[in-house]
RNA sequence: GGUCCAUUCGUCUAGUGGUUAGGACGUCAGGUUUUCAUCCUGUUAACAGGGGUUCGAUUCCCCUAUGGACUACCA
């Protein structure tokens, strides 16, 4: 195979959603599993939907997830400038091109025109198309004696460039992951190649940088598949061999139909961005919601592909290695915001206590509270099965910190009885002369005491666990009461008797 | 409306012209845990429908249904 160079290429109009992410992590993946380039190309053609901190997030985005760009607007390369602003120069001879040989033609209907025959054909059961059917009524440099058409460029009249679509032609195109199609030219339109404010449309200025790249391989979202056939033709028009196209199956919303989009994130409560967007408009991301960019892109890389194995975890580099375009499934994948915890999930586990002591802390840090590393490991390992984030540590963890304010009513009524505080207070006093407050002593010292006096077990480590904790939950007691010391236990005893009373 | 694309458990998916249609998430049930959670074990549940082709179709073809994308001087 020729030298693989697949590019990414988004537009700045808005934060990058995990759609968009995926679609640039299969990408990449087919890059380096051929040995290829990966380039990130910014398609800003259309001004007027520029969005401040639109680029800044998605090369953010890319490096998160751990996607490494070789060509780029901060990478360079030999293909450059990878904005298409700043290519502006580049598309105007391009188009002309096309008119030379034949292939488009300047067209001088305003929008309004147009919008009008739209209703009109609509009304009439009918779709409009400027094409080869109606072109020689419209106002263009078809239809118009030369004279007209070329006086209303001197006097500089607003135009655009629209491309001569061939009538009634069948073109046959191969997609990588969706095989054959053919298409008839009469269902397509002359669609506008360059536009009145003097910039290309994406049509044009994504075949010209393509085959200025020496783009070989096209990966990209379904919604591209309808502009593909228009795609085709203009390499056809310009003489140029075509890239090999795959187009992507797209990411549905979890609940009802439809393709995943921005608003559903706050809509049902999980992220549809890999990071936090605050222009203007704030929205959730994953790397704050605490998902490990590993674990995201573990996730991401299942959604719509999968290796014919069993596994299930990938590195980067496994999910490289594994990766092939052909296995990309034709069909869309509904995103499944449980799975997606569940690899994080995953991922927590195959991490040290250090890392996560190291990460706990940060989060503590922030709720006021300063513990050392050696301390914090000794917390997490009493919990580190149950969480699938760090956040979660303190759910499991927070009556560690500080004593429970009050009791749950339920416990009470199911674990508390007549007997409970006299015990308790026994309990007390006996913890008190334990000298020795690990938890495998404390639990052979209180064992000891309950076989001696023939109590039950049961009621006096639920009523014990309600003063200490506040609630039915949390690892063993032992291990608590040993982490957060004989002084504080017995405070908590006496604080749970004193409140709870009898 | 038109064009194109798609359709295996609730979800992500494996798979083959002949399989007990496999796995994962979830669900549910047991077990472990003197709590809660985790964990373990088990369970649950699918080839959209109808025609063909064939000795035999989930698998190949056609139709229908359903879903989706597109239908801008947006990408």
């Amino acid at each position: 195979m020729a030298q693989v160079r697949v590019r990414f290429a988004p537009s700045p109009t808005g934060p990058l959603h995990i759609g968009g992410v995926r679609t640039a992590l299969y990408n990449y993946l087919f890059a380096k599993k051929n040995n290829g380039t990966f380039i990130l190309r910014i398609e800003d053609t259309d001004q007027a939907r520029f969005v401040e901190g639109a680029e800044e997030y998605i090369m953010e985005s890319l490096k998160w997830c751990g996607i490494i760009v070789d060509e780029g607007i901060k990478e360079g390369g030999d293909y450059g400038p990878y904005r298409q602003s700043d290519r502006k120069t580049i598309y105007r001879q391009y188009a002309d091109m096309l008119i030379d040989k034949g292939h488009a033609y300047y067209a001088f209907d305003t929008t309004e025109q147009l919008d009008t025959l739209r209703s009109q054909a609509e009304k009439a059961g009918n779709t409009f198309i400027y094409n080869a059917g109606v072109r020689d009524k419209l106002d263009n440099s078809l239809s118009l004696p030369e004279s007209e058409w070329k006086g209303k460029l001197n006097k500089g009249e607003p135009y655009v460039i629209r491309y001569k679509m061939p009538l009634n032609e069948d073109i046959h195109f191969e997609d990588i992951i969706r095989g054959h199609i053919v298409v008839n030219t009469n269902t397509l339109d002359d669609k506008v190649l360059f536009k009145s404010d003097g910039m290309p449309t994406y049509h044009l200025a994504n075949i010209v940088d393509d085959h200025l790249m020496e783009i070989s391989h096209v990966i990209r979202g379904e919604e591209w598949l309808p502009s593909l056939p228009l795609h085709i033709m203009l390499y056809r028009s310009f003489g140029w061999d075509p890239p090999l196209f795959s187009h992507l199956p797209l990411l549905l919303k979890p609940d009802g139909k439809g393709k995943l989009s921005k608003r559903d994130g706050d809509k049902m409560g999980f992220p549809v961005f890999p990071l936090f967007w605050h222009y203007g408009e704030t929205a959730k991301g994953y790397r704050e919601e605490g998902y490990y960019p590993d674990a995201f892109v573990n996730m991401l890389a299942l959604l719509g592909w999968n290796p014919g194995t069993e596994q299930e975890i990938f590195t980067m580099a496994e999910l490289i290695e594994a990766f092939s375009i052909e296995r990309v499934h034709k069909s869309g994948s509904r995103f499944d915001p449980e799975k997606a915890k569940w690899f994080n999930h995953q991922y927590l586990q195959k991490r040290s206590n250090n890392q996560l002591a190291m990460e706990f802390r940060e989060f503590l840090r922030a709720k006021g509270y300063h513990l050392d590393i050696k301390n914090l490991e000794a917390l997490i390992s009493l919990v580190k099965e149950r969480v699938s984030f760090v956040k979660d540590i303190w759910d499991q963890t927070d009556f560690f910190f500080k004593a429970p304010e009050s009791y749950d009513k339920e416990v009470i009524k199911k674990r508390w009885n007549s007997d409970s505080p006299v015990l308790l207070k026994e309990l007390s006093e006996l913890l008190d002369k334990t000298d020795d407050f690990s938890a495998a002593s404390t639990e052979a010292v209180v064992k000891a005491w309950i076989e001696e006096k023939g109590y039950n077990m049961g009621t006096i480590m639920n009523a014990f666990r309600l003063v200490i904790v506040g609630a039915s939950r949390g690892p063993h007691m032992y291990d608590i009461i040993s982490w957060i010391g004989k002084v504080e236990t017995i405070k908590r005893i006496d604080k749970g008797l004193s409140v709870i009373g009898k």
